[in-house]
RNA sequence: GGGGCUAUAGCUCAGUUGGCUAGAGCGCAGCAUUCACAUUGCUGAGGCCCAUGGUUCGAGUCCAUGUAGCCCCACCA
């Protein structure tokens, strides 16, 4: 098969990616050291966008890059149910058919929405294989799989018996338009401009009045004391009398509490301990009753007064402004910016109401986390994020597991009908009602945060503790995630994998930031923004979009997408097929029995493959790797294109360029796999696929000597096209005396340097190409010299300005003493070369001026 | 209030443990053209590496302070 003239990635890639997954090659192979990574599964709910692209391309390159170098990888794909994520998606959807959740038993919307993400299934694995990603489909794994379930169930027992679990009735961030409570990092805080109101409150002795300040004047009527701080003089004589609370005919108490800020408002706060965080702590403190004026629907309870009953929030706060304004209870009120919590789906207001919920008690399983992450057993990259995910859990507080809604893990307790307080565990989660001892139990309508299941995600997909994935590959080699899981899912899964297998979930975390657009906004569907990484692909190809993202790309630090960079990753593409192309119609493939070095380029490459080599696999294993590319990219363009195979014109060593071409491919694999497994295909390189070659390809090292030789014309031949471009000059000759090298190279000089012919001798006017160091003149007319001579005097006092600062520095008694001795004589010969390069500037000039 | 990050060419960004002449891609200017590649080749212009101070023989790199921008956490009666 011939390559084509120009690489057109749409009529390979299909084919080469069904090609691998036929051979079962990215199951793991051989016998070599366990290599492991598990994907961050992709909510299953819609399409794969940027951020993925980049989560792909950073993993597959560490897979492909480990089993090239003999490694036994496992690479374990998965996707996520994504709880509340998916069925908010899901619940758009009914929206559009005008539908609710509401129109479902609880049964039908869990089938609804498992078919749907059943439906979508395909969609995003066929664009996990557009991305090129090397996963092994075998061991794909999704959040509701039968043993991720029974993993979480396990978990959430051991906890359970250890005590680690308890139900308590906490005020929770509720979301009143989807019914469920949050985590406190789900919640979305926005600075708003809302007003703060001062309200009367009249001692019930009458010897006076308390005034409050508040920004949820509705809130008041579930008041069940005012708070004033101990130190407080204007209020030390009130604490412990009551006062009389507006609205109602209830009387509460005056209470003095460190809390309050006496710099604040009035230095008097309303206590509403069933709607505020705060406040339920100084309730706590002192024993308070609560009193629950909002409910779930997120309005006005039937505890409140007549005239209130079943307003919303909003509407009750205008009432009760309204009737204390009336009532001459309202003393003052000012704008007031502060921050509130919303629901990050859809924006509502989110409100603390009192509910029984599953908590985990989390510091005994932080403090471990802690030991360990700070013993180094986790390597961050960035390393920042150390720092920062230490102070989390040096101030975490217990994490609510439940969440009301339908699509999820049921938490797998049972409640005793007789007896509230009486809970069991029992894995009967397709039952309602379940009979044991004679008694009748309830389950727990509620499910799992998602988060709480997927913390375990290292060890339940490789089967823990029985099967033999997880003795071979666990604790991962690594985690790639993005920077914004770290505190949701990586501090979790760190905290649970030492609870659970005594032993971190792995040894590295890999952190990429978010992809922005090219301004460095956020991508959203609302701005539009959003550029989607599966038309990039059928734009520019699978691999130019994977070395687009990854130029530049460092760990931890938000990255916008280039499409610049896209450009020039296919443009990298194509010159790497042109090569191939190049040496596909040299040679008659399959004849490489003998590599041996031949003329001076072919030692000069060799030497530099070898020195690629060596920093390509330094940079590799430091995880380094958009300085990887950005070596191989400029060995592959600059060095083997421009010169090597310029060289090879004349007379092409057909088993070196052929066996360079493979060590090249092996090195650009796990950045570009769809070309590379290409070119290795329609060559017929052995062995029959690029992933079966587990080793770098090891070239014979060149001569130091030959090699050398050939830089010498290399930079002849620079500087003489430099010349003749700054002069204007066409038509040239260059003229040599006793120098052997130039008289080897007499033909490529020639042809590229520019040059019509190559001959001995010195020609009567010209001038000496003075940066070469060798007896080199070109014939250039005196007219076209004179253009030059303005270049020649910059050029003079750059290199008088540069022989200064050596001078400088090799009379500094200091530097001679204290700087490393190499780097000492590196000075000295760099001063000798100096004064040599600028002595021959000087015969110029002084040439050009007689 | 606590913590973190970023500041380098017109743009987007690299720059490992300090090492001397700071790099790339794109863009820009000029020249070239059938011979692997216009998804090309060649030549070139473009930078007080945010500011000030310090450590050092030597600072883009380390330390301190400041300025600007971004992010996270907590709180906001």
């Amino acid at each position: 098969m011939k390559l084509a003239k120009s690489y057109q990635p749409e009529d390979y890639e299909a084919g080469i990616y069904s090609l691998w997954e036929k051979s079962s090659i990215f199951t793991p192979q051989g016998s070599g050291e366990p290599y492991s990574i598990v994907v961050p599964p992709p909510n299953a709910n819609g399409n794969l966008h940027m951020g993925h692209a980049l989560t792909f391309a950073i993993e597959d390159i560490m897979a492909r890059y480990h089993r090239i170098k003999g490694d036994r990888v496992l690479f374990l794909p998965g996707a996520d149910h994504a709880g509340f994520e998916t069925q908010v998606v899901y619940e758009r959807q009914l929206e559009k058919e005008g539908k609710s959740r509401f129109d479902y038993s609880r049964e039908e919307l869990y089938r609804n929405v498992y078919s749907f993400v059943e439906q979508n299934k395909d969609n995003f694995q066929s664009q996990i294989r557009k991305l090129g990603a090397s996963v092994d489909w075998g061991h794909y794994t999704f959040t509701l799989d039968d043993p991720i379930v029974k993993r979480a169930f396990a978990t959430f027992k051991k906890m359970f018996e250890e005590g680690l679990i308890y139900r308590g009735e906490r005020l929770v961030n509720f979301c009143t338009f989807h019914g469920t409570a949050f985590a406190d990092i789900e919640v979305d805080y926005k600075e708003e401009q809302g007003k703060l109101w001062q309200i009367r409150y009249p001692l019930t002795d009458s010897s006076g009045e308390i005034v409050v300040a508040t920004t949820r004047p509705e809130t008041m009527l579930g008041d069940t004391a005012v708070a004033v701080n101990p130190k407080d003089s204007r209020y030390s004589n009130m604490v412990g009398k009551t006062v009389k609370l507006p609205l109602t005919n209830r009387e509460i108490p005056v209470i003095a509490d460190e809390y309050v800020d006496p710099k604040f408002g009035t230095g008097a706060v309303k206590i509403t301990p069933a709607h505020d965080p705060n406040d339920y702590d100084v309730a706590k403190r002192h024993d308070l009753p609560f009193m629950t004026v909002i409910g779930f629907d997120g309005k006005l309870t039937h505890d409140v007064p007549v005239a209130f009953r079943s307003l919303t929030v909003q509407e009750g706060r205008a009432a009760v402004v309204n009737e204390i304004e009336k009532q001459g209870f309202l003393t003052n009120s000012e704008d007031y910016t502060h921050s509130v919590g919303h629901c990050y789906k859809c924006g509502t207001i989110i409100e603390p109401l009192l509910k029984e919920q599953w908590f985990i008690d989390i510091k005994p399983l932080a403090n471990k986390a802690l030991e360990r992450i700070r013993e180094g057993d986790i390597t961050f990259m960035p390393s920042s994020k150390q720092t920062q995910l230490e102070r989390y859990l040096e101030n975490i507080k217990d994490w609510n597991i439940s969440r009301q809604i339908v699509w999820g893990i049921p938490i797998p307790v049972f409640q005793n009908e007789d007896d509230p307080g009486d809970w069991i565990y029992d894995e009967r989660v397709d039952q309602e009602i379940i009979t044991v001892n004679n008694k009748t139990y309830r389950r727990d309508p509620d499910v799992f945060d998602t988060w709480f299941s997927s913390s375990s995600w290292p060890y339940s997909t490789l089967g823990y503790p029985d099967r033999q994935d997880f003795k071979d590959f666990y604790p991962l080699s690594v985690m790639e995630s993005g920077i914004d899981l770290v505190m949701p899912w990586i501090s979790r899964m760190i905290m649970l994998g030492i609870y659970v297998t005594g032993n971190v979930p792995f040894k590295r975390i890999y952190l990429h930031g978010m992809i922005t657009d090219e301004r460095g906004k956020k991508m959203s569907k609302s701005v539009g923004n959003v550029i989607d990484p599966m038309e990039i692909i059928e734009l520019y190809g699978s691999d130019a979009l994977r070395l687009g993202v990854l130029s530049g790309h460092t760990p931890g630090s938000n990255q916008p997408y280039v499409q610049s960079k896209v450009i020039g990753g296919r443009n990298f593409c194509n010159k790497l097929w042109n090569i191939a192309r190049f040496i596909e119609d040299k040679s008659t493939i399959g004849t490489m029995d003998q590599i041996e070095a031949i003329t001076d380029p072919d030692h000069w490459i060799l030497q530099v493959y070898q020195l690629t080599k060596i920093n390509y696999l330094k940079l590799m294993d430091s995880y380094r790797f958009s300085e990887a590319y950005d070596l191989i990219y400029h060995f592959i363009w600059d060095d083997v294109a421009d010169w090597y195979i310029e060289s090879s014109k004349n007379q092409p060593n057909i088993n070196l360029l052929l066996a360079l071409l493979k060590g090249i491919l092996v090195m650009v694999h796990p950045f570009a796999p769809f070309l590379t497994e290409t070119i290795w295909q329609t060559l017929n390189l052995e062995p029959n696929t690029i992933l079966a070659n587990q080793q770098l390809i090891e070239l014979p090292q060149g001569d130091h000597a030959k090699s050398e030789r050939f830089k010498i014309a290399k930079n002849l031949i620079t500087s003489v096209r430099s010349i003749i471009k700054a002069t204007g000059s066409s038509g040239i000759k260059l003229y040599y005396h006793e120098e052997p090298i130039v008289e080897l190279y007499s033909t490529l000089i020639k042809q590229l340097a520019g040059v019509i012919g190559v001959e001995e001798g010195e020609p009567e006017h010209g001038m000496a190409v003075t940066e070469a160091n060798l007896n080199v003149w070109l014939d250039i007319s005196k007219e076209q010299i004179d253009k030059y001579l303005v270049r020649l005097n910059e050029k003079i006092s750059i290199e008088q300005g540069r022989l200064k600062q050596l001078q400088a520095r090799l009379d500094n008694p200091s530097y001679i003493a204290q700087a490393p001795e190499e780097l000492v004589n590196e000075s000295r010969d760099q001063l000798i070369e100096s004064e040599q390069i600028l002595e021959n500037y000087l015969q110029e000039k002084f040439r050009f001026s007689n």
